[in-house]
DNA sequence: TCGCATTTTGGCAGCGCTGCCAATAGAAAT
DNA sequence: ATTTCTATTGGCAGCGCTGCCAAAATGCGA
């Protein structure tokens, strides 16, 4: 008779390395090496086991391979969030490389919170990943220190302004908003304004305003006007924040803003209102997103090289490359928005 | 003296669960109930446990929980793109609920192939984790085999229009295009065409175009011209595909697109051509991305709960929800542009 | 102070697989 | 046929942690 609560309980004949040995009539070492395709077996001994695999449908159990060897194959992300797409675009540059090596990618999101970020590191060191992938190279002292006491590889990502744990792999952030900066005064912009979102969070953003602002200042011409929105990064809060600008500074004649959602909000909103582009207002972006390249008006932005940072981070992992730098550069885009 | 090549071996200097019983002066069972607070202890053996951990920088090791208690806590995401905004989104959504949870979330990317399918969720499985998440309900015989066989959870995401293995979350593709195809008549439009992406690979983008032409005969209004673009979706691809079709075609007076990226395409070309929306040309999407709300005219679309999708489904994993389908439907927006 | 019910605690056998090492089987050489 | 060497193979001790169970400590009422 069944209990009726006992129906829910779902008992996992899982298959084992042990049964498949017996299956096979070959020892579990034997199971192992011919699945690792390691050490050294006959063509018999490798079909049979073979066959027994496919009869019982046997899938290896990485958490009891990982225990034993010491060795995970996973490389945690640890990224502040998921809808700015330059995050998904490194994971997808790195999870390319790393899927080929028969790696495993790991991710937890912090939302731009050190706290949050330190937590999910610890989180992630659990499972004693191959490495650790973070964004940037602010990070609060427990997150370091466990970073350091963990032993396994660390790599910070898309920022190069700092000191970096031990591997880095980017460009640098204002190097990145000087460019911006002499490019727009080049063109002739005097009254430049800045648009942006939390820069305070977004250490990275903090960095190129800084940056900016002290190339404009450098050349006599102070940033002459600005509006931070408080929350995450988006289109329309570039409308808005450029919208809010306007309205407290009018006569602006060219805006930077802190990346190309931003931007791309800010174009929007000049289209609407029939100011045109760049003679009126003159916009600057950055991160050089696909889209910012097929509006009417190709954005001017910086394009930086997100997908080849996860790449390149993941192939030095895999390498087990020293402790280095690496500078990926960016590349200016001469849109026809600025 | 050192020899040259053996620093870089990184001997790990992992502190396990027995030395920080020892150095706590108490037995191993009992340090691992106070690190998971269960079962019971003192007060005393809990802030001496906390001690000897704090000090030693102690990280548990989860592979070694996993593997002796069967439960890893991981949930696995087998996703096509990253590229594509609705695959970060609906991470986003469940990661948030798993984390909160102390899940930890694994991920792999197919690229539309039902092979590379396969093998990522057989690579996932070998982590044993507490559920599978995939996108759509199309997938190799394998694959259904293998996630049958396991024992774990399986959510398919995003489509509703077909048979479920385990838990299903999302909507109807195809009651979302016919809607779409519903709107367009109802406003007028007769000479119907649409720009898509890859339709074979994105069966639910096929199963959206499937439905929207056979809803458009139903009316006697049959598709007046179609261009799909070979690769993924992307607003130049979108661009480029209004291009090719409009010059093939003339005399469209209206488009439905694959998704928003590709109706953001269109709707660019339009805007660098002069060609006056709605009235010269009627653009119509699917997703509700956020930036389409915010072009100088908003674009008509499907709304589609993405984040939702993610939560929901992390949720009945987290409840142990009894096998069924949960639709979250869809919301059709009437923008400006149709 | 003693007996009994609890509350705490420690010991230890695995979880499923890998790595080491010794044992066996074959192959080649004498 | 015998020996030597090499290619294969199996046994078994962990990897670090959890779950079970018995032992020890504690609390309480009589």
């Amino acid at each position: 008779m069944d209990i009726p609560g006992n129906m829910n309980i779902k008992l996992q004949p899982t298959v084992t390395l042990a049964e498949v040995a017996e299956a096979a009539g070959v020892g579990e070492s034997t199971v192992s090496r011919v699945l690792r395709n390691h050490g050294s077996f006959s063509q018999k001994t490798h079909d049979r086991v073979m066959a027994a695999v496919e009869r019982l449908g046997y899938v290896p159990n990485r958490i009891a391979g990982a225990l034993a060897s010491a060795g995970s194959r996973l490389v945690a992300f640890v990224i502040p969030s998921l809808s700015n797409i330059v995050f998904p675009d490194v994971l997808r540059g790195a999870g390319g490389v790393l899927e080929a090596s028969h790696y495993q990618s790991v991710f937890a999101v912090t939302d731009y919170d050190p706290g949050r970020e330190e937590a999910m590191v610890a989180a992630m060191l659990a499972w004693r990943p191959s490495a650790v992938m973070l964004a940037g190279l602010e990070h609060s002292e427990g997150t370091a220190k466990m970073l350091r006491a963990s032993g396994c590889r660390v790599v910070e990502l898309l920022d190069l302004d700092g000191t970096a744990l031990d591997l880095a792999v980017g460009f640098s952030n204002a190097a990145a908003a000087r460019a911006s900066a002499e490019f727009m005064l080049r063109r002739g912009y005097r009254r430049i304004g800045y648009v942006g979102h939390d820069l305070v969070r977004d250490t990275r953003a903090g960095k190129r305003f800084a940056a900016f602002c002290a190339a404009l200042e450098a050349e006599g011409k102070p940033l002459a006007g600005r509006e931070i929105h408080a929350g995450a990064s988006s289109v329309e809060a570039g409308r808005l924040g450029l919208e809010r600008l306007l309205a407290r500074v009018p006569d602006l004649d060219a805006i930077y803003f802190s990346n190309d959602d931003m931007a791309l909000g800010g174009y929007f909103l000049c289209m609407a209102r029939g100011i045109s582009i760049p003679s009126q207002l003159a916009i600057f972006g950055y991160n050089g997103l696909d889209m910012a390249r097929v509006t009417p008006q190709p954005l001017s932005t910086i394009r930086t090289p997100r997908v080849a940072v996860g790449q390149v981070a993941a192939q030095l992992v895999l390498d087990d490359a020293p402790s280095q730098t690496i500078d990926l550069g960016f590349e200016l885009i001469e849109g026809e928005t600025a």
